[in-house]
DNA sequence: GCAAATTAATGATTTATTCAAG
DNA sequence: CTTGAATAAATCATTAATTTGC
């Protein structure tokens, strides 16, 4: 580990080369490009780039391709972070969510009748929820939100998503698995 | 700093006043259930939604539904702006052979061994765009990308893909410019 | 000062979604 | 219903920073 193994920038052939680094002028430039407005080059793109950076040190397509890739998500993963913190106060979510689910029926709620009258025209609802949406939408890359951090959850699989039930049923169990979340 | 403001969930239900604003938990859950597969809950499931909700925060039976009413509509909204700027961003990936850049995989980029599913195409912005991202983005560091701006059309061409203007060709010319840097 | 130990960054892979074409 | 195309999300892996005890 202490062994700061010189990589000479001769990544071809050798064997075993370890991973790509950009050199300074290299990480300026694909900088540059970026807060350009390019986030997602091209095949092309990727192609010319290289070629142009290459005549800094040795590098490859697919180190520009993943540079790009990393370096957008990594903005939005910094940034929903950021946003979560503003808002929801309390700590990552493992909160709640139980293994052994409560799985149940609240029985006794199909009529729906409380809210079955009001139920508000199609119309009405793009103006009631659209700020509510919005703020939804902000953090729904995050919709899983696994993120967070990397330390309490592992991995939590919430949905198996098979498609060989009937649609209903199928909405049913989401439901279910859904609600079982907490 | 517009949609910030958000933060007050009070919704409190004294006087039939402001409207719903789900809190992070609710909103979690709900998305969740979203994407686990639930695009329009029954009454009785809506019901049931709803009294689990509950318990992180005050909320109804018509939240629920016009919340899902309103995911399930934006997000066909989102898709048909995509579906839009397909017909003007141009597909340049598998086209015919490309002088240097062969078919899939931007190969002609060294060994490529591992260069497997990439090929990126210009088409990002669509998630954004569409419920505020944009707005947080801005205000997080100073406006700078034009995630999901307009396309002025430039006149600049740079290869004979089949026809296309617009985005891509910003791209390119983004990355002409970037590259002329240096 | 200095390394071992720990943490943060980031390049590289893999996995899951999503839409639409067949 | 299945599959192809294209990501974005999640994850793995390795390196650089840094902390820390001596």
């Amino acid at each position: 580990m202490s062994s700061v193994s010189v990589k000479e920038v001769t990544s071809s052939s050798g064997g075993g080369n370890s991973r790509w680094y950009p050199t300074p002028d290299q990480l300026m430039l694909l900088q540059r490009m970026y807060r350009g407005g390019l986030k997602t080059p091209s095949a092309t793109q990727v192609q010319q780039i290289t070629e142009r950076l290459s005549s800094f040190g040795n590098i490859q397509g697919k180190n520009v391709f993943y540079w790009f890739q990393n370096r957008k998500a990594r903005e939005r993963q910094k940034l929903r972070k950021k946003f979560m913190n503003l808002f929801q106060q309390h700590p990552l979510y493992p909160a709640h969510h139980q293994p052994g689910l409560p799985l149940h029926h609240v029985s006794g709620l199909e009529d729906a009748s409380s809210w079955k009258g009001d139920l508000p025209s199609a119309q009405t609802c793009n103006l009631m929820c659209d700020c509510g949406f919005v703020t939804m939408m902000m953090m729904d890359h995050g919709g899983t939100d696994p993120y967070c951090t990397r330390v309490p959850p592992k991995t939590l699989q919430l949905f198996p998503v098979t498609t060989t039930i009937s649609a209903d049923l199928k909405q049913d169990d989401q439901v279910q698995q859904s609600l079982a979340q907490f």
